[in-house]
DNA sequence: CTGAAAGCGCTTACAG
DNA sequence: CTGAAAGCGCTTACAG
């Protein structure tokens, strides 16, 4: 059996310059088809008649055949790889997000590629940048506040993109996440319910989403007619439990007769908890301390810590959802889904 | 100018096919030289002269030209791609390392692929085998134990692959990390120097490093003519801030006796000392606490806990230089680069 | 030091 | 439903 086109190189050099693969035209062969009809068999395209479909992969099964994804990207300028930009990973948050998108989109033939923007806007633009130069097949992106250069980034690379986290209603915006205002609304009423009345915000890092909990943290609290702007405490390091222990005691210098502590992050509220612990504060008699975002550990403190606990896993798993449509052509139900976090009442408050 | 070879395909076409980026074909026009040529600068292949390369920079820069990864990967048959295997990302540990990795060699061109193989062989493999079809650049994996298969896959690979976290004696294979089993041992001594003498191991997870580290302690224990096999507590599941809460419970009950208890892992110390608290266990007088790794929150503990800081960013940025090296054809110095841990006395003991 | 040819392993667009 | 041709954007190996 001739093959079609002659080979000039010896089978020899040729095997060394392919690595030795197995490849779509042995497996044409093998098969006894076209190298364009094992291609769409593999590729899972309608209308190939099952006779040949079987043949071909019964080939692929045989020759343990695996398409080479650069040959792919280069033919059809789309490769399989989907950056995933978080702004941190020390926060096991948005570990959790990963962990979710990579169990939906792994199996489904493409890879994450993870990004850590660390809250900058420049290192943002930079792994983006070296990313779309992948031509990847879509994209994953956390919340909404960027720069114009990375926005245009991400317009211009013709790829769907998911955001997470944070919600939007434009119509155009693909988007998994609920909203930070409300959140952070919903647990500043619960401490109101509670009877506290002088209601501190505490915050590190002031990304997008710590601003939009503020928000929510304000609105609750001027319904209520409580807000006191002297409550807030506010700080742009990142944010860690050796942290929350140093802005307690600031706050307490501050605002001695503070009566309850709303904690944007469970890690600060944690180093809170172990503060007032040495420090003999009684909680929540004394104060009462919340935090955001259920982390492992805050269960376990001493007393328990009320906090919101969010939807991660969720997030991550719907998002990936979303964009394996989007980027094999279907069109999501929805643009934007809303997930349900819950307010997790324990003995800190 | 005419270009040299004819385009049967519209330049529209084209155009759209190639999704519209610059490519070497364009560079090389706009510097007046030869494909290949432009293609050794670009790859910085020595031996170019001085003026034409400059020529071709200029237009690079001029022409904005960015390589596709694609096109290189199917010619070269190397991607720049590198996968890295850790076993988990909830642990911050291996954050650290990965945060570590990603430092070196994203600007250095290579893109890391992180797969977390949740300490499971098989999902080790699945991972492997999808990385391996992208034929990555080079390889960094966790530790030494692993399946048969996924030992073949590595040295079938044909690419270097460098051991992250342990040592090994072996001549052909490179790894940075340090002894567990000393570190085990070395925080145990400090118990023993401390004057206890009922000194309980309390391990959950069982990986490799984990049962190291228990080797360890049994080393420090014998030579001390202390060991006693019923003051260990192992349990597979897990390590957690809420499982070091149920082991201590569990240790007390069993041995009432104990007087200092190791802890594998941070995390597992950390839920102990909030039981102790809670229980009203002082500690170290009744009870002393340690654990491994120095995770966040750790130092900020009531009391704080002593316990093994370990260099994980160092482990990880020269684990990746030495890859970067392999990669590039240059050899490292040492195939085995052991790296110093800490035992951090705090108040817990 | 520089270059023309061949090829990497696929997919796209066009025919029938 | 099936196929032959052209091409994706680079690098390899061979010449000079």
């Amino acid at each position: 059996m001739e093959p079609h086109q002659e080979k000039p190189l010896r089978r020899e050099e040729r095997r060394r310059r392919s690595g030795g693969y197995v490849t779509l035209q042995d497996v044409a062969q093998a098969a006894g088809v076209s190298l364009i009809s094992a291609s769409r068999v593999v590729r899972g395209v309608r209308g190939v008649s099952p006779q040949l479909a079987a043949r071909v992969r019964e080939a692929v099964a045989r020759l343990g055949y695996t398409p080479d994804p650069a040959a792919r990207a280069l033919a059809s300028q789309r490769s399989t790889l989907v950056p995933v930009l978080v702004p941190m990973l020390s926060n096991t948050l948005f570990v959790d997000v990963i962990e979710a998108v990579h169990g939906v989109l792994f199996p489904a033939g493409y890879q994450p590629l993870i990004g850590v923007t660390h809250y900058d806007h420049a290192q943002e633009e930079q792994l983006l940048r070296g990313y779309l130069a992948m031509r990847p097949a879509g994209l994953l992106v956390t919340g909404f506040e960027r720069s114009e250069a990375v926005r245009r980034l991400i317009s211009a690379a013709g790829v769907p993109c998911v955001h997470l986290m944070e919600v939007c209603d434009a119509p155009d915006v693909y988007c998994v996440g609920f909203s930070q205002v409300e959140a952070g609304a919903a647990l500043t009423r619960h401490l109101i319910d509670r009877g506290y009345r002088r209601i501190a915000w505490v915050a590190a890092q002031l990304d997008a989403r710590t601003m939009q909990r503020a928000e929510g943290y304000r609105r609750a609290l001027r319904d209520a007619n409580l807000y006191d702007p002297g409550l807030e405490l506010l700080c742009a390091q990142p944010s860690s439990v050796a942290l929350g222990v140093r802005l307690l005691e600031q706050l307490l210098q501050l605002r001695p007769d503070v009566q309850a502590v709303f904690f944007n992050n469970d890690d600060l509220a944690q180093g809170a908890l172990l503060s007032a612990l040495r420090r003999g504060i009684e909680v929540p008699r004394r104060l009462a301390i919340a935090g955001f975002n259920d982390l492992p550990g805050s269960a376990e403190m001493v007393p328990p810590l009320t906090t919101v606990r969010t939807p991660r896993v969720e997030i991550g798993a719907r998002a990936a959802q979303m964009l394996l449509d989007l980027m094999e052509g279907r069109s999501p139900s929805s643009a934007c889904v809303r997930v349900r976090y819950e307010v997790v009442i324990r003995g800190s408050t």
